[in-house]
RNA sequence: CGGGGCGUAGCUCAGCCUGGUAGAGCGCUUGCCUUGGGCGCAAGAGGCCGUCGGUUCGAAUCCGGCCGCCCCGACCA
């Protein structure tokens, strides 16, 4: 993508309405803009970081056998009477009434869609397991929106709901998404980790948050520092086998946010070097209920010798929307964004020094062709700006490579090359740089 | 939902207290200059001062209603 030609509105200094850091640099790196307390417009670099991210929570659910569904984002009140939860859910829940004066909502959740969509096909055991998903965007009335898209009142949430004849099936469907989970985030550079949690009102006797450690998480958190240091994608999972030693094996260490905190238990299990006491962000969160609104909304299938069985249940939420700006907590400097390779809008940002100079823009072309060709996402600055005003857009924005295109270094025969993350800078041949980026 | 604050140019803000029809910096446009970290010079464009009403000869400024946004707390993916 040509910058001269793209919708990047860039902002030098800081909006007044932001206050947390992803914010900032959501509004100045031009990712996002506010329409309403809560409510965001997607620009084009934003939407590709928020497609990218999708596409990871996608991919995991797939590997661990879940299928993706579609539902739709306005539910019918009746829907949700069936569950005793309309008058339950208070004025979080945006109503609305059609022009037939029927009642709807715009779907904060979909326990009660995805159980009636279930229920009125499955009929038999045999049917079970099932895993459906999707990924929808969702509307929560808060009362005090904040923190930009960490806490909005629009979201972008993927949700997916599990059905087993019994409580061993559920814990083993709760076991497949808790190591998606922990492969869902590792893959987007985020250090996350579970800890037992509240079930709240959505109810249930098993469950767990996600929280990524990050200095402006939103609430305190204390765990053993082995759990950060675990790696899940160095190793094989099978779906279908035992997944409970793994998932013991991340459970068995201390974690708890600070409602669920134990100090003196804390102090007992791990060892003072070993205690992080951090800030952290709620990214994703399962529960397992059982029967919760199985049983409410008739959820039952034949067993094997024709008993009614209600089925067993768990839903598994990720904020798709709010990752974003989880991922900007925990990965950013004085400069601005620093992506990780894989939610970055773009893996190079090859910034044309001086435009009007043949040699320098025709250098600049054949590489920006070459990359492209090679399916290598690149941003190329071909703006008419001062050299200065690129670093600073580009350093911003956050790519993680930066290929630097000066008259000095076409007369040397030499590109630069600058690691975002690091600020690391090489000089090198061009077609030593396409080696580098597989073109 | 309790408490507090703010709405003036695209952005950040001054002006308001002490009423007399609007300013700065950045950004934008044009020209010159410059070209490795938001450079310089010059000339421009751009605002019914959130909205409705009241007071007044006269309201961005004083008073009231409404709308919007932000912050702290309670609440939450």
């Amino acid at each position: 993508m040509r910058l001269s030609q793209y919708f990047l509105p860039t902002l030098k200094e800081t909006p007044a309405e932001a206050q947390i850091v992803s914010h900032r640099l959501m509004l100045r790196a031009g990712l996002v803009r506010q329409m309403s307390a809560g409510i965001y417009a997607w620009l084009p670099l934003g939407y590709r970081v928020l497609k990218k991210i999708e596409q990871i929570v996608r991919e995991e659910q797939d590997a661990s056998g879940a299928q993706e569904v579609l539902m739709p984002t306005i539910q019918s009140a009746d829907l949700w009477r069936q569950s005793g939860r309309y008058d339950a859910y208070g004025p979080e829940m945006l109503r609305i009434v059609d022009r037939h004066e029927r009642e709807m909502l715009y779907g904060p959740t979909n326990e009660e869609m995805i159980t009636t969509i279930f229920r009125d096909a499955v009929k038999s055991y045999r049917d079970l397991p099932r895993n459906l998903y999707h990924i929808q965007w969702k509307f929560r009335d808060e009362v005090r929106p904040r923190f930009g898209v960490m806490r909005g009142r629009e979201f972008l949430m993927k949700d997916n709901y599990s059905f087993d004849l019994d409580k061993a099936g559920a814990i083993h469907s709760y076991n497949k998404m808790f190591v998606a989970y922990l492969r869902t985030f590792a893959r987007m550079g985020l250090k996350a980790i579970p800890m037992r949690a509240d079930t709240g009102p959505i109810g249930g006797d098993l469950s767990h948050e996600f929280i990524i450690l990050a200095d402006t998480g939103e609430s305190a958190v204390f765990c053993d520092k082995s759990l950060v240091d675990k790696d899940i994608l160095g190793r094989a999972i099978d779906f279908d086998g035992d997944l409970q030693p793994t998932v013991n094996e991340w459970t068995s260490l201390y974690a708890a946010t600070d409602e669920m905190h134990d100090q003196a238990r804390f102090e007992k299990e791990v060892p003072a070097d070993r205690r992080v006491a951090a800030r952290g962000i709620e990214v994703g969160h399962i529960f397992y209920f059982g029967t919760r609104y199985s049983k409410p909304l008739n959820a039952v299938v034949a067993g094997p010798t024709g008993e009614s069985i209600a089925v067993e249940m768990g839903s598994y939420g990720v904020g798709v929307s709010r990752l974003m700006g989880a991922i900007i907590e925990a990965s950013h400097d004085a400069q601005g964004i620093v992506w990780p390779d894989s939610v970055a809008p773009f893996k190079v940002g090859l910034i044309n020094l001086k435009p009007d100079d043949g040699a320098v823009t025709g250098a600049c072309q054949t590489l920006y062709a070459k990359l492209s060709a090679a399916g290598v996402e690149t941003l190329y600055d071909d703006r008419d700006q001062r050299g200065g005003a690129k670093f600073a857009d580009m350093d911003l924005i956050g790519l993680p490579w930066q290929v630097i295109i000066g008259p000095k270094g076409v007369a040397a025969g030499k590109v630069e090359v600058k690691n975002r993350r690091t600020g690391q800078r090489e000089e090198m041949a061009p077609e030593a740089l396409l080696a580098r980026f597989g073109a």
